[in-house]
DNA sequence: AACCAGGACGTGA
DNA sequence: TCACGTCATGGT
């Protein structure tokens, strides 16, 4: 058994499934959970559904940079209540009041700017799912937010790395605390693909080992130091 | 009352 | 390439 993949089905033992991405839009079930509070679909894949649910993954990926999800759900809620959880409707609003709905989660100047960088390219679309470099090739889109697009958004297994994902691997010494976001994002990719045989499942799992991480990290790698009380990983 | 949150960019060495 | 400062609000 490689060690990656070991990891993924004793977290989603404890946990089970997390029900990513969370869409304000859908009232799905609401597990107790560290944080957020609604639009969770627990066990259920079969998001995006629509244009407007995968509009909305790809906002909140931006949103949520460096910032706690219950603020981002505050702002989609903003969005939402001006009716304006649309590409259209953004880049019809008004500036300040954009930056007003969008303000709970911080950085509301970048964050607008960045927004606004991504809408005409998602609107070009169509039904095309994006490259990973067309996505990196756009200003406040970086590793993280284009694999979090690509994999919650547009189906596509993509593994996400994100600090938490760090902090675990390291801590559990199966990555060095400098490891870049392409190698430990290499080392759990080719440790699932050769696991899991059925390619069908391998975005479901991406998605979920990655929410996996965030919630086993919100409980035991949010202060220094770091996982010094993971009773779970760390006993093996 | 510090510390941190589901990062990314621009700059200078 | 890479370390470092900056961006901002809100919860604990």
């Amino acid at each position: 058994m490689l060690k990656i993949y070991s990891i993924y089905k004793q977290l989603y033992t404890a946990y089970g499934s997390q029900g990513w991405w969370p869409l304000v839009g859908h009232a799905g079930t609401n597990p107790t959970k560290t944080g957020a509070v609604q639009g969770y679909h627990v066990g259920d894949y079969s998001f995006p559904r629509n244009r407007a649910e995968q509009f909305e993954i790809c906002l909140g990926a931006i949103l949520t940079q460096n910032t706690a999800w219950l603020a981002v759900e505050k702002s989609l809620l903003n969005l939402k209540n001006i009716n304006a959880l649309t590409p259209e409707a953004i880049m019809q609003l008004r500036e300040d009041a954009f930056k007003t709905a969008i303000r709970p989660s911080g950085y509301h100047n970048q964050k607008a700017r960045y927004i606004k960088n991504f809408i005409p390219f998602f609107q070009g679309l169509g039904d095309r799912v994006p490259t990973r470099e067309e996505l990196l090739n756009i200003v406040g889109i970086g590793p993280e937010t284009a694999d979090s697009m690509l994999l919650y958004a547009f189906g596509q297994p993509e593994f996400v790395v994100d600090a938490y994902t760090k902090r675990i691997l390291v801590a559990l010494g199966l990555i060095a605390e400098n490891a870049t976001y392409a190698g430990v994002k290499q080392l759990c990719e080719e440790a699932l693909q050769k696991e899991i045989t059925d390619p069908k499942k391998l975005v479901p799992i991406y998605q979920e080992f990655h929410a996996l991480l965030v919630e086993h990290a919100k409980r035991y790698y949010a202060k220094k130091p770091y996982g010094q009380n993971d009773s779970l990983l760390r006993a093996g």
